[in-house]
DNA sequence: CTTGAAGCTCTAGTAACTAGAGCAACTAGG
DNA sequence: CCTAGTTGCTCTAGTTACTAGAGCTTCAAG
């Protein structure tokens, strides 16, 4: 039984990031010390550990939470957390792409900008021009990268 | 002098995100018509313009601001902007690294998961693997893909 | 035994929007 | 000219995943 500052330490999260799952009901209420403070098992470390990796692999709370709803009942077929993972791939592989394109915007901007005033400076007539839209309008405002 | 709609269908913007940014300054108050109905000219347009392009490359609002800023009085030298484009591409390419790796993870949990039962499915083993810590704890929970 | 760190609860703030309520105004068809 | 129906207005509140602060209590070390 550790308390959640050792918790944290130990799993490379932030104590009030601890009390948020438990809040959003990620992690269970924990036990309590005499004194009220949160006395935590290995259970729930290792719930904990998986919630970060998870986090880490850019898996959204909800999605998440079902992952955990999974482990809770193992009996189940595997198929739901596949299908969860290969969604998660295809947005991880959008992102991918969207950030390289950008990657090569930036160096680009970088190399134009020759250090005279903002008078003639690229990086800014590279944001305004509006002949670099490939006309991906009607998206409209996506999650930008 | 157009529309509040015809502006957001002409730059890909949605309605509410204009009357956002104009509440957060970064677009000036619109002129009104008889009516109270807000109305664009080509500036602002420009302006929005300007805005969205740089959100696409991932620059936040405040960069976005101090951007704007420096085209307003561009007799200033260019370092600014080209100190904000460098930060940027940092940043995007520390987000890339990350998410290559996502994805290699991801791929292998997804080749790995047999369609058996979620007793041992690959995915959930795979985010519960303490081993597969690259040991960057310590940084805490940064800013997760 | 005392001091300072770590814990507690609660509220509010962050980014960058998005959604909804309830109402006013503009536009096109008849 | 009238009437729908769409678009616009303001305002409040919700979203995601946390983070920060106030004001207080409890614990561990010297």
């Amino acid at each position: 039984m550790i308390s959640i500052g050792k918790l944290g330490r130990a799993t490379g999260t932030k104590v009030p990031t601890i009390r948020y799952y438990e809040q959003v009901g990620l992690l269970p209420e924990a036990e309590r010390s005499e004194g009220n403070q949160r006395l935590y098992g290995r259970a729930t470390q290792e719930r904990l550990v998986f919630i970060r990796h998870a986090r880490e692999l850019g898996f959204p709370l909800d999605a998440i939470r079902d992952l955990l709803s999974l482990q809770d009942r193992p009996a189940q077929p595997c198929m739901a957390a596949d299908t969860i993972a290969r969604a998660q791939l295809k947005s991880v592989e959008a992102r991918l792409a969207r950030l390289r394109a950008l990657k090569t915007e930036l160096e680009r901007m970088i190399a134009q900008c020759d250090h005279g005033t903002v008078a003639d400076c690229r990086v800014i007539e590279t944001l305004a021009d509006h002949g670099l839209c490939q006309g991906d309008h009607g998206t409209e405002n996506g999650p930008l990268a």
